[in-house]
DNA sequence: TAAATCCGCCTTTTT
DNA sequence: GGCGGATTTA
């Protein structure tokens, strides 16, 4: 592999506190590979020393593959993982310290909106927050480190830490929190760690958050080696609590900038340069590459959306039949998931010529929409689990106890979770004497016969493998009738079960690759990625994704549309005066395109069901003209 | 308890 | 315009 003198200067700074600044395709995965050969072959330095963090599965995964097509094996011995993983392994450890069991519930985002909708019932504030506001105050608050900007919100995260840790379960922000933590009140544990891992390296440092900033520098404190890799430009979950003065004030022993790009022409770049350039709040630098391709950007204004969607279907199969591009080097980019909707129709209803013959519809993906873990008959699995390991795990169980019906109904519930909390009693215990609490027979019955096959699985899940006990499980209970009494369209059915299939084979595979691990350890795997965990071969479809998802990825043509005032920057973002934010997703999306980029917007666009007309973005109004090539929507 | 209707939402969302 | 959640109704 060959570096550029940039990059070979990051991949050869071991010690220190080190700030690369990678510019969009600027390789700056490769620089990190590079760096720990150069530790582990050139250095000396114990594979188990080294820590990579990352933000998604997909980054883990795609760094433990690479670095092991280099090294074999060893590769295995460096702990790549994601922050949330890495804290789970943590926790899993050491968590009995802070008044949690090892086999706690993970919860997502939905278990918590539903947890705190109840408590704000329960409550009863006199406030005038909807539970949304509550919500959203208690998420910025949490992952800003500070505290609620109410006590009527106050009381509500009171109440729902109390909650989860009755229940023995945490949360996606938990996981972090609480290994701070445990980190700063055990300084033993700490010590612990920062021994292990004296090399950490963390990548897509400008969507860090507080608390992530607080783990790296707990982490790092002893022996100081810290290497962070990100772009302040592409930072675009400000509204997830990411805050980019964490990669522009980072106190660094050394500052790389790598600014040389392998993937996009020069208009492309000089494109995004201006762009970016508008921002004020950045590390300033220059994106260039050594390409001769002097093509410009296309643009268009389309009278409609279905025609703008026309328009970009047609330059699309010019592109396949003219330059001969696949489907899958095309990415069509978009600010929010409803503008994939008008194009979808596009995509469907073309007609081309392919190999001599007529063909109608146009291969895509959609990424987005629900994801694998969040789709209702996954969550009612991993609840039954979660359920099994942990029977304090209220949530979950309140989630199954009543799938498939069984005549359990909600006063029933409410009356024995209220009996609950007053007595400091579990739920399940609650449960497990039914007959001595006042409810209905139908719900008596119910909550017995749901005991003791309970009872019966968690017997069977002492022993391994725990895959044939769930197909079990799921027989006992008839899952597949509940589903196909749940749902009316045959399509649907045959869809959901086949997820219920591909989670048990999940579980499989999992058991065979982990024969170490336990169900909590599968439970929190699959909880913590969206898809499951086989995934399938990259098949040659256009890909249809927001800016937000496109990070990270390269298409050799790219269309963004929608490019219109209100859409980008965004209405609700204008509010705050928030443009910058707007501008670097505008800049991520620019940045995919390595060969060919065109932008395109609508004059007119339905929202909420009527016509409104659009203006173009004024974003579009800050490129070089002299890189465009405006066109007429028709060719 | 389950079906029927009504209401309010609608930006992005790595984990 | 379309979906999920809550509330009302049978």
């Amino acid at each position: 592999m060959h570096l550029n003198p940039e990059q070979k200067k990051a991949a050869e700074q071991i010690e220190g506190r080190v700030l690369v600044l990678a510019g969009a395709g600027s390789g700056k995965t490769r620089v990190i590979i590079q760096r720990m050969l150069y530790m582990i072959q050139i250095k000396n330095i114990a594979p188990t020393a080294i820590l990579g963090l990352t933000f998604t599965n997909k980054a883990a995964k795609e760094m433990q593959e690479r670095l092991k097509k280099e090294l074999g094996k060893p590769a295995d011995q460096v702990f790549l993982s994601t922050f949330h993983s890495f804290c789970v392994s943590v926790l899993r450890a050491d968590i009995c310290r802070l008044g949690y069991t090892k086999k706690f519930s993970l919860y997502d985002e939905k278990d918590i909106q539903r947890l705190v909708k109840n408590i704000v019932k329960e409550l009863a504030l006199e406030t005038t927050l909807s539970t949304q506001e509550i919500l959203q105050d208690m998420q910025e608050s949490r992952t800003k480190g500070k505290n609620p900007s109410s006590p009527e919100v106050k009381q509500v995260v009171d109440r729902l830490f109390l909650a989860l840790r009755a229940y023995n379960a945490l949360d996606f922000d938990h996981l972090l929190e609480m290994t701070c933590q445990l980190f700063e009140m055990h300084p033993a544990v700490l010590e612990k760690y920062q021994d292990r891992f004296r090399y950490i390296s963390i990548d897509e440092y400008q969507d860090t958050n507080p608390v992530q900033f607080r783990l790296a520098e707990l982490l790092a404190k002893k022996h100081r080696n810290l290497f962070v890799v990100g772009d302040d430009d592409q930072s675009i979950y400000g509204f997830r609590g990411a805050d980019m003065q964490n990669i522009l004030r980072f106190s660094y022993d050394r500052l790389i900038k790598l600014e040389q790009n392998y993937r996009s022409i020069p208009h492309i770049l000089d494109a995004a340069n201006q762009l970016i350039d508008k921002n004020q709040d950045r590390h300033k630098k220059t994106l260039w590459c050594d390409k001769k391709d002097t093509s410009k950007i296309s643009i268009f204004h389309a009278p409609s959306e279905e025609k703008e969607a026309e328009a970009i279907v047609e330059r699309l199969l010019r592109l396949i039949t003219q330059r001969g591009y696949a489907f899958k080097d095309i990415g069509i980019l978009y600010r929010s998931n409803i503008l994939a909707r008008t194009i979808e129709k596009a995509l469907l209803s073309a007609r081309y010529w392919k190999k001599g013959a007529l063909h109608q519809g146009i291969p895509y993906e959609v990424f987005g929409g629900l994801s694998f873990s969040e789709r209702a008959e996954i969550k009612d699995l991993s609840a039954y689990l979660k359920a099994l390991v942990n029977p304090n795990d209220q949530e979950s169980l309140l989630r199954i106890i009543n799938v498939p019906r069984k005549g359990i109904s909600a006063p029933t519930l409410d009356t024995l979770t209220k009996k609950a909390r007053q007595t400091g009693v579990s739920l399940y215990s609650l449960f497990t004497h039914i007959d001595q609490e006042e409810i209905s027979s139908r719900g008596k019955n119910g909550i017995k016969s749901f005991v003791s096959l309970f009872e019966e699985t968690k017997q069977r899940l002492q022993n391994k493998p725990y895959f044939p006990t769930l197909s079990w499980f799921l027989e006992e209970i008839d899952y597949k009738r509940a589903i196909e009494e749940e749902v009316k369209s045959e399509k649907m059915q045959r869809f959901k079960w086949e997820n219920v299939e591909a989670f048990l084979a999940s579980l499989e595979a999992f058991e065979q690759d982990h024969p170490d691990q336990g169900l909590e350890d599968f439970i929190s795997a699959s909880s913590l990625t969206k898809t499951p965990l086989h995934r399938k071969q990259d098949e040659d479809t256009v890909k249809l994704m927001t800016f937000h998802s496109a990070k990270g990825l390269e298409f050799t043509a790219c269309f963004l549309l929608g490019l219109e005032d209100h859409i980008l920057p965004h209405e609700k973002s204008q509010e705050e005066k928030n443009y910058e934010e707007e501008r670097r997703l505008f800049y991520v999306g620019i940045t995919r395109a390595k060969q060919y980029l065109c932008l395109s917007m609508a004059k007119e666009r339905a929202k909420m069901g009527k016509k409104v007309r659009c203006n173009p973005s004024r974003f579009l109004f800050e490129l070089p003209k002299n890189s465009l090539s405006i066109e007429s929507h028709q060719l």
